[in-house]
DNA sequence: AGAATATACGGAACACTGTTCCGTTTGGCA
DNA sequence: TGCCAAACGGAACAGTGTTCCGTATATTCT
């Protein structure tokens, strides 16, 4: 941290107090309405829960993907920390690359809206769409190899379309009649089909 | 048809020409819009497109859905018919279930923004979910069970999971990065891992 | 401390879209 | 031809995202 002070381009000049206390509000008041209301809820509302002006929001947040970013950073990051750990700890890669898809699983079906938002092709989603690829792609490509190298399932298949496939597939998952974990589990077990014209 | 007008308690009063005329040019208008620009092109341009004012939409097609439903209706009947004409056509039930998907997905993916537009909860569009649902389930049912007599498939899957699964899957086919069919394909061959723990 | 300045804030205002409503027009009929 | 119910057009209203600028305040300088 002390080092950034320290060098010498731009001293990374710290942001005035309210506006980093804003920021946590922010960030507090868009979790819960996400939980309330789904990640689409109105700015408005998000402004009034924080008791802030709109411009605010706009200020820390330019886009609603940028918002939603911060808000789940957290668990993306864990899940992406996840893949490496799941490959290393002793079962077959493709056990390994099933486990972990269900934790992405878990994760976007708890968030309501989060997966409809994922495959919005809205321009203001656009780097929340970045955000998840940059950071899971590569991990579900490390698990998707390892299997594919133990000839444990196909090999033509690339991480970002089985993230998106899966991602579809959470679309919708608070619906009763349909179960997403389910429906993913099948296209897991349709990975291992490899020769079945 | 005829049957209609001898009928005993509403003789169904024919609409005014100049109201047959609109629909009619309507339909044009918002099949060309849905093309030009998906299926939630703005009102205003659909009634645009037609010369006629935003009031008109609204009486002949009370919901966005109505005028989807009524702009893609030949096409879903005819992809509901092909079900018992390929199950009946030689092949394995398997086979038949495989290639109507295909028809199905076929349909969906050429429809910018209707794959969407059928997952979304947004209550304007039920009426279109509940369509495609009155309609498709049945015959996705049918085929469904062929092939689960058959043992070729799992037996666990309902007529509704798998078409909104296939839906889901056709979420934002138009990205070049991302193979609607070949992801379908996958869940498909998936149905057949009857016993894969 | 007190003044100066950059930073941040609030929320009105604008743009866009869906939806409703009502005064006006018009097709069908006696 | 004259009537009137049906249909029309589009203004008006409502909800939401986004921008902008006058005001307030934290921080720095003297």
């Amino acid at each position: 941290m002390a080092d950034i002070d320290s060098g010498s381009a731009r001293p990374a000049p710290r942001k005035r107090a309210d506006a980093r206390r804003n920021e946590a509000t922010l960030l507090d008041a868009a979790a819960s309405a996400f939980i309330a209301s789904g990640v689409d809820v109105p700015v408005r509302d998000i402004a009034a829960r924080a008791g802030v002006g709109v411009g605010t929001i706009y200020r820390h947040f330019p886009t609603r993907a940028d918002l939603i970013v911060a808000v789940y950073r957290h668990q993306v990051e864990a899940c992406a920390e996840a893949g490496p750990t799941l490959l290393a700890s002793g079962g077959t890669p493709r056990a390994a690359l099933a486990r972990w898809i269900d934790l992405f699983v878990d994760f976007l079906v708890t968030k309501h809206g989060l997966a409809e938002a994922l495959q919005s092709d809205n321009a203001a989603f656009q780097s929340l769409h970045a955000y998840f690829l940059d950071r899971l792609v590569p991990v579900c490509a490390q698990l998707l190899d390892a299997a594919a190298t133990a000839g444990e399932i196909r090999s033509d298949l690339t991480a970002i379309e089985l993230l998106r496939g899966v991602g579809n597939l959470c679309v919708g998952a608070d619906d009763p009649r349909y179960d997403a974990r389910r429906m993913v589990g099948i296209l897991v077990a349709g990975l291992g089909v490899i020769d079945d014209d």
